[in-house]
This record gives structure tokens, C-alpha cells and sequence, in this order.
DNA sequence: TCGAATTTGTGCGTATGTATC
DNA sequence: GGATACATACGCACAAATTCG
């Protein structure tokens, strides 16, 4: 009784599919099979099979049973490269991917930024109710698989207002990301920060990627800089399960 | 019933988190209070807290209650970065705590690579039973906190064999990273490259890492290359709950 | 110091809804 | 349509940790 028993059965579960007694795609034996074959409740069978769930070693389809996942297979999502490297290479492959046919819906207003981002941002202490930063929320979508990736991002109006490019997506330079928008009114975006974490979904997230409730998202907080003036901060959630981040650069001091 | 019970339950609990009616440090209801507050059994309301407990939101000590968590402090392992920023910049703060007093453990041994880092060092088919990487698994810990990342590194005996690196943290250049180490033999590291997902941690790794069982980690596989050639390979784990991830570079092309 | 009350974690058994085959 | 399987929900019981008088 060292371990609960929720965790003997998960952990049994895992030898068995790590030596290949269950086979990517095989079904496994019902609740009830497992059940009599662990000597425990059927809940704890339960227990035992969403963490697995959860770590993504199984999928289940209610009607139809539990499966061992086939080899995860992971978008990846190119977050910095230093370098092409020659063709073929899974760079390339990478990059065609991101690249590849989607769409994103986009909403934006103007608002005062919350605690939290205007820290980001350096922004200071809030005006009365004046609103300081136009806010920007995205979905992307591929077109074959649905939602993907969800993005929130602020922009200092100190910045921006009265230019094209207050509104992220509509005028001259709608869609050209925020390098080379701010470039058409001088900015020069030279540096980005990105942090990375992960914990489960909201319901709200869960729902907009279509993944169940409480899965694993990585969330990615960027910052644009122009010298040492933040321009634009994001928050990025993509599904953890189906997504992967990439970066890369090269060793040593510069 | 659009919704499951405990779903809404949770959304309810992170609402009265969010609009402040339930403050940092705050203890929540007792189980069977909530049970009765939301007119749903006891189990249900579990399932909603735990729901929240994975997002983070919530932490609980069995015997004393749940609470709301403060906010949430986790470290900065950084990653990367292209230049100083100036003194007091979080970037200086975050180096100097990763240097701080810590300690790791480890221990190496050769052993033929299995399929998928095979895959991952460009190493080909095996042959026969040869042994030909060597394996180091490191556990690091700070030293008021316990250990919080694990580390597995495969390197090709093809490369170190019979040279003074061959073993990592033994021989002149123990402990010196890989960069420094394979210097020391004429093989110059010009390239990484890390790939970032995460899931729910497996027993193992919440028992080493001193986390709950299913709790979320975030996972880097990180390659160093020289030119092309792969020469080293690692899959880091860090707790997600505790842990930030952060890369930054230059903007643009070189 | 000790014991009683409280609270979470775990486990059991059952019932119902709904998706799949 | 019927059988099967998972998801959800209910209610109960007990162990272990904590709290507090």
C-alpha cells in the first residue's frame, strides 16, 4: 500500500505498453476486464487510465474504448532559427509546414491594460480609465484540423495611436506581424523574449481548441522589443498534446 | 446540462478566484460545504477542484484544506540569449539565479541507443548488441529546495570513445558542458536546437521531482550539433507548476 | 500532551446517459 | 435495435494529515 493503487495499475499499464504487450492502437481490455484482472473498483481502473490519458499514452473514444495512442505526432511550431540549414533537413519540413494553408479570425479593441500586462509592458500606473493599449485576440485554424492556437496580444496606444498600424489587422499593413508593421512608422523591432510554461486548460480554452476539458496546454508569453521599449507582448496557448515548440540558435558569446 | 457539473462548478470556483471574492491564501469551503452550496455529491465537487488544482489555481494539504494559491512564483531557466541587457534587467536577475548555489548527481553508463535517439543522432541501423552511446542521467537540486529538473543525455561513442570526454563528469573537463568538452576534443559546437512540449509527469517523475502523481512537466529534447553532425542529445524534465522556459534572440535575418 | 473534530485522498459499488459498433 | 464501453454522477466508508481546544 506504499502507492495507491490508481498508480500500481497506471504503472503496470505503462510497462505494458512500453514493452509492446500493447501495441500503439491496440484497444485495451474494458473498465470491467481491467477491473477483475487489477482486483480493484471499477473507479479506480478509471483513475488509473486518465492519467495515462493525461500523459497521453491513451486516447479513449466513449462507445468505443481505450486505445494506446499511436506515435504522438506533434505540429511543430518554429519559434526561432538562426540559420537555413541545407534542404531536407527537418528545418525546412518545419518551416514549410507553418507555413501551410490556414486561416485565423481576429477581434480588436482598445482597452486599459490589466495589472499584469502593463507590467509587461512597462507601462506605469493606469490614467484614471483612459484606455492605454489596443488588445488583440486570435484564433488560428488549419484548415484540415480546426483551431490550434490561441493568441491574445497588447499594444502600447502610446505607440501606436494615430498611425496605420493601431489596428493589427486593417489598413496597409494588416497581417505583416509586428516586425514589419512597426518598421512602416519607424520602430525598429530588434529583439523578442519568450516564456514558456504549461498547465491545463480552461474550459474556455479547452473548448475553442477542441481537446477535453483539464488537458495540457503550453502557454508562451513573447515580447517584442524595440531597444529597451517593450511594443508588444502576447500570451500564446496551443495544446499541448499536438504541439510542439522549436528554437534554435547558434553556441557561444556574440 | 450542456455542460458536465464539475465543469461548472470549476468555471463558478475561477470566477469567485478571478473577481477577487476568493483571495490568494484563502481557504475554500470544505468538500461536502461546497457539495452542499452546489447541490452536487461530494465526488463531483472533487473532480471540479481538481480540475482547478491541475490549472494551477488552487493547492491543498490534506488535513488542513483547500486553498487558493498565491501568486504563482516559478523559476526562470533560461535558454538562450543573444546579448546583455543592462544591469538590473530581468534577464541579469534570471542568469544569476541559474548560477546559484545547487547541486546535481548523476551517473553514466554506455549502452546501445534505443530506436528513437538512434533517430534523433542520425546513428543508423545497430549492430549486433554493440554499445554505442553513453548515458548520463542527472538529477539537479537547489539546495533549500529539492531537486527540480532531471536531465538524460546520450552522446555517440562513435565521437568520445577513448578520448577524456568520454565519460561527462569524469576526467579533466568533468562537468564543464558539452560545448567545453567537445572542444577539448577538436569538435566545435556550433548549433542547438531544443523542442519544447509538455504532459503529465510520469510516477517516476513526480516521485523524483517531489510533485503530485499526474501533475504537469514540461519536457526539452535538445540536440547540439556540429555542422551537421549530432552530437549530443538530452531530454530535460522540469515541473511545469514551477518552472519557466525562456528563450530570446535577435529579430531578422543575418 | 493528548484526543476529538475536520479535511483531503483514496477506494468501493451502483446507476444513468450517450456514443459506438 | 441491441450490446458494449466510456463519461458522469451519487453516496458511502475509511485512512492519514492537520488543527485546535
Amino acid at each position: 500500500m506504499d502507492q495507491p493503487s490508481y498508480v500500481r495499475i497506471a504503472t503496470d499499464l505503462r510497462r505494458r505498453i512500453t514493452v509492446g504487450e500493447l501495441q500503439p492502437g491496440a484497444r485495451l481490455p474494458a473498465r470491467h476486464e481491467l477491473a477483475a484482472e487489477y482486483q480493484a473498483a471499477e473507479g479506480v481502473v478509471r483513475e488509473a487510465t486518465q492519467l495515462l490519458l493525461r500523459e497521453g499514452l491513451l486516447v479513449s473514444r466513449p462507445g468505443a474504448g481505450t486505445f494506446v495512442r499511436q506515435r504522438p505526432q506533434r505540429r511543430s511550431l518554429v519559434r526561432s532559427w538562426f540559420r537555413e540549414r541545407q534542404a531536407g533537413s527537418p528545418f525546412r519540413q518545419q518551416m514549410a509546414e507553418q507555413g501551410r494553408r490556414g486561416s485565423w479570425e481576429y477581434s480588436s479593441d482598445t482597452m486599459q491594460a490589466p495589472a499584469e500586462v502593463r507590467e509587461r509592458l512597462g507601462l506605469g500606473e493606469p490614467d484614471g480609465d483612459r484606455h492605454d493599449v489596443m488588445r488583440t485576440v486570435y484564433t488560428f485554424s488549419s484548415d484540415d484540423e480546426g483551431p490550434w492556437m490561441l493568441s491574445t496580444s497588447w499594444e502600447p496606444l502610446s505607440i501606436t495611436k494615430g498611425t496605420p498600424i493601431a489596428f493589427p489587422e486593417a489598413g496597409p499593413h494588416a497581417g505583416q506581424g509586428v516586425t514589419h508593421r512597426f518598421a512602416a512608422i519607424g520602430v525598429q523591432v530588434d529583439a523578442w523574449d519568450e516564456e514558456v510554461w504549461a498547465r491545463a486548460a480552461t474550459v474556455d480554452e479547452a473548448k475553442q481548441l477542441g481537446v477535453g476539458a483539464g488537458s495540457i496546454v503550453m502557454v508562451v508569453e513573447r515580447a517584442y522589443f524595440a531597444g529597451e521599449q517593450v511594443v508588444e507582448v502576447a500570451d500564446i496557448i496551443v495544446p499541448a498534446e499536438s504541439t510542439k515548440l522549436v528554437y534554435n540558435g547558434p553556441v557561444g558569446e556574440r
